[in-house]
RNA sequence: GGGCGGUUAGCUCAGUGGUAGAGCACCGGCUUUACACGCCGGCUGUCACAGGUUCGAAUCCUGUACCGCCCA
């Protein structure tokens, strides 16, 4: 055994990370069965974004949890995935090259971008424009791998995917064709959730509400008066509504009003979704203002008055004409041409004027504050645009949904009430179509009349063995590609799907479905899905639905959930907020072991506060490590039989702490795991190293230089397997100094295999062993604090210490008398029975 | 407005019915041949607040306050 003079960390990154790609000591084993696999859905990071702290933190939970199941004799299963599919990607190319997608350009295989992104976008096909995402998304995936590696993420490297890459298209696309034969996948016109910058539809999971200043107008129609925060739409009125109960407008009810400016009659309708307490208690209904329109205008059987575009303006209309009615349609027509092409405030501001002037605003506007919808990514706030979109139907499953909610094991527990809340309060079908660019087309076409019209309600799905497709080069079954956009012909479905609509299916994607049928056997469902809390309602609750649709389970077993990296100021680390560390300057300043200690004492759902002392001490750790192990393991011969007292204790100890740690990690509570470990080596040091250090050079002699050194042994080779999940690269260098192979494949320490060690495992023997470490111990307390408070230095030996105790204790001294000895230099113990007990140093020196 | 979590030493956090804990920080001491990235010791608390249950509550129950998150 070669022990390194002076033991360091430095360098233990570059030479392990080296060495395990060599040896492919995480290369998965697919030729075992389900029941010896465990299998985790990683969740597939941003490309386009960077990599923070958050992600540390994390991916490191994770991997403590794979390297324990490795050990536990699993092979695992543990693919990892970029997310490159969606809008942060789209913008970051679009900047980058300097071009644009345009879906309705053919594919040219000879586009290269300009050296310099020129000043007026380039105009690019869809997949020339995803050529270029995927040559962008390449290089930062380089640097990607590049920290996870060097973070020690046993990770099978040879099996990453792209949610953008063919294989995640076919199986996307697939996916949805499968829906769309079962009546799942369904087109509709109908009033959607609009981004009016991003002009494309989004779903509810990508909602969140804003506080926003507004105001109540105080507005007339006719004898009645509603309250409005969004006047601008009172041209798309189409009714007013009032509770049903309400005793100030039943009279009203099944009569018309007039609305102001405009003078279109509408009726007033009664419906209990309305509230007497807000404002006058009677409301109008615009096609559309919010949510609650669409809810009163499908409910009501309401007619559509559409004034704001896609692009967020008030559109051309004209009063006077069919659907248009006025009373007074010149004077409809002069008030509502101020309006077109005003965006949504700009008409609101101008509308007020109006009203003041007609004399139809009471009052002046009463300013508020109130919680207004926007989609995550915008900046401004949503509007309702009726268009046609693809959903997939969730409504109709909510019960089985929750079902499976329940049916997953959360961890912690708590995290399923964010699943319930979320699914209980689904208020539509999921919409999946995105009017946007980079992502995965529907794999769709639509006939062309001869009269020119798209036969939208006839879609022509792509055969499923050609998949992945793009439908804006590929050409339909039965078609020339000549035929693309003329009547008699052939058109593609222009829009490209929701980037949940893939992520959702990434256990599908890794598992192998449907091509791999073997592998799918094998991996699904997969054991563990790790996540952030923040996405639960998003990618948990879609891959829940989807392999309900799909397969009708669970898609994994367990759902670990982990929490955020709080700033100093106790708000989330994020970049926006401008405090965020780079993440490979962390590595290299603390060491990998050293962050991981951090990351892993971050229990399952709870936010952590960023920490630099905490990678600190891990660091101070791994280095402990080190030094401990060599101590341990230098003249570690004679080796023998345990039969020392203290050190038998100091097995069964340790036997009691890799049963309790065992029963911790199967129920994911890793940080516990990691603070047992610790608190017990860190004694373990120094106590029972300082206990053992004489004897184990022989100055009791051979049998008991050899129980010192064989349990010295016994117990490193344990706590280094403790170790090996958290701390991979110090506890692999340490191995290596001694053991054959890795310690990563090395098998998971059992209580029974140490307890095998000693030969009398008795109740009797195990209390005496246990009584005699514990005095010593106290009496080990007792002299240092006595010599630390008499100042005076170890090297300076303690003449006599005094101990006066109860018999049983007294009779312990013997035991460990020598010991105690070495260990405090102390020349002699002088033993008296009494009360109470006194431990007392009675001089210092030669 | 509904839901979830939190509130314990200066800081970061353990601790689910039996005398309040750890690490960091701080103070004092120690070159002790594994480790000064170390060792020995010390200081530090109305366990957010108010009631209740109990022989006994940081822990269980009720309510309140504040912080954070999720949802409407």
């Amino acid at each position: 055994m070669q022990l390194p003079e002076k033991p360091a960390l430095e360098g233990l990154e570059q030479k392990w990370i080296a060495r395990w790609e060599d040896t492919g000591v995480y290369r998965f084993d697919r030729s075992r069965s389900r029941a010896e696999i465990f299998a985790i859905d990683t969740p597939p990071p941003t490309v386009s974004g960077s990599l923070h702290v958050g992600h540390v933190f994390s991916y490191t939970h994770t991997d403590v949890v794979a390297r324990f199941h490795r050990m536990r004799g699993k092979a695992v299963f543990y693919p990892m995935g970029w997310d490159d599919n969606g809008l942060p990607t789209e913008r970051r190319v679009q900047n980058y090259y300097g071009v644009r997608c345009d879906p309705s350009l053919p594919y040219d295989p000879a586009f290269t971008p300009p050296a310099q992104p020129p000043k007026h976008p380039i105009s690019v096909s869809r997949p020339n424009f995803i050529e270029l995402c995927a040559r962008l998304t390449a290089e930062d995936e380089k640097a990607f791998e590049h920290l996870w590696k060097y973070l020690g993420l046993s990770v099978d490297w040879s099996m990453t995917y792209a949610t953008i890459g063919k294989r995640a298209q076919r199986v996307s696309q697939l996916a949805f064709l499968r829906m769309l034969n079962r009546g799942q996948a369904y087109q509709v016109e109908a009033p959607t959730l609009w981004d009016v910058d991003f002009k494309t539809a989004v779903a509810q999971a990508e909602l969140e509400d804003r506080e926003m200043p507004g105001a109540y107008h105080r507005v007339k129609f006719g004898d009645v008066e509603i309250e409005t925060t969004r006047p601008e739409l009172i041209p798309a009125c189409v009714a007013l509504v009032a509770h049903p109960d309400d005793e100030r407008y039943k009279p009203l009810f099944g009569k018309d009003v007039t609305t102001p400016l405009f003078g279109a009659r509408v009726p007033v309708k009664a419906h209990a979704l309305a509230d007497p307490e807000k404002g006058s208690g009677i409301a109008m209904i615009c096609t559309f203002g919010d949510i609650t329109d669409v809810t009163w205008w499908r409910e009501l059987s309401l007619p559509v008055r559409a004034v704001i575009q896609a692009d967020g303006t008030l559109r051309d209309v004209l009063w006077g004409t069919a659907g248009w009615e006025s009373i007074d349609p010149d004077r409809a027509r002069r008030h509502y041409n101020d309006l077109i092409g005003l965006s949504a405030s700009k008409a609101r501001a101008k509308i007020v004027e109006q009203l003041r002037e007609s004399g139809d605003l009471i009052g002046e506007p009463r300013p508020i504050t109130h919680a207004v919808k926007f989609y995550e990514k915008g900046d401004r706030p949503l509007e309702i645009i009726t268009s046609r979109q693809w959903f997939f139907k969730t409504i109709e499953y909510r019960e089985a949904l929750l079902a499976r909610g329940r049916e997953l094991k959360w961890h912690p527990a708590y995290m399923e009430a964010r699943y319930e809340n979320w699914v209980n309060g689904l208020n539509g079908d999921w919409c999946v179509s995105r009017q946007r660019f980079f992502g995965v087309p529907f794999p769709v076409w639509y006939p062309i009349s001869e009269a020119g019209r798209v036969e939208y309600e006839r879609p022509i799905p792509a055969s499923e063995d050609r998949l992945p497709i793009d439908p804006s080069t590929d050409v339909p079954p039965g078609y020339r590609a000549d035929q693309r956009g003329v009547p008699g012909g052939f058109v593609g479905d222009l829009d490209v799907m929701d980037t949940w609509a893939t992520s959702s299916l990434s256990p599908q994607i890794v598992c192998g479905w449907p091509d791999d049928d073997d592998l799918f056997r094998r991996t699904f469902p997969m054991d563990l899905r790790p996540q952030a809390h923040d996405i639960i309602r998003t990618w948990l609750f879609s891959s829940v639905y989807r392999a309900h649709v799909e397969h009708n389970s669970l898609p994994w077993w367990n759902a670990a959930i982990s929490g955020w990296v709080l700033d100093p100021d106790r708000k989330k680390m994020s970049k926006s907020k401008g405090n965020v560390v780079t993440p490979l300057g962390l590595l290299e300043e603390h060491g990998s072991d050293g962050v991981r200690y951090w990351a892993a004492s971050g229990r399952p759902g709870t936010d952590t506060a960023f920490d630099a002392g905490q990678m600190r001490v891990g660091r101070r750790l791994a280095i402990k490590i080190l030094n401990a192990s060599k101590f341990a393991l230098s003249s570690s011969e004679p080796q023998g039989q345990i039969t020392a007292e203290v050190d038998r204790a100091m097995i069964r100890n340790l036997a009691s702490l890799v049963s309790e740690v065992t029963d911790a990690f199967e129920g994911y509570d890793y940080a516990r795991v990691l603070q047992r470990t610790e608190s017990f080596f860190w004694r373990f040091c120094d106590d029972y190293l300082e206990l053992v250090k004489g004897r184990r050079y022989g100055e009791q002699g051979a049998e008991g230089a050899g129980s010192a050194n064989a349990a010295l042994t016994a117990a490193l080779d344990v706590m280094l397997r403790l170790f090996a999940p958290f701390l991979p690269f110090v506890t692999e260098e340490v191995w290596s100094w001694w053991r054959e192979g890795s310690i990563h494949q090395a098998s998971w320490p059992t209580p029974d295999k140490l307890l095998s060690r000693l030969a009398d495992n008795s109740d009797a023997t195990r209390q005496a062993d246990e009584l005699a470490y514990q005095w010593a111990t106290e009496v080990l307390f007792e002299v240092r604090k006595q010599r630390s408070e008499a100042k005076q230095p170890l090297k300076v030996p303690i003449t006599k210490v005094t101990v006066k105790a109860p018999a049983e204790a007294v009779g312990l001294m013997p035991i460990v008398d020598a010991d105690l000895r070495a260990a405090l230099r102390v020349q002699a113990f002088e033993t008296a029975v009494g009360e109470p007990r006194e431990i007392l140093v009675q001089g210092y020196g030669n």
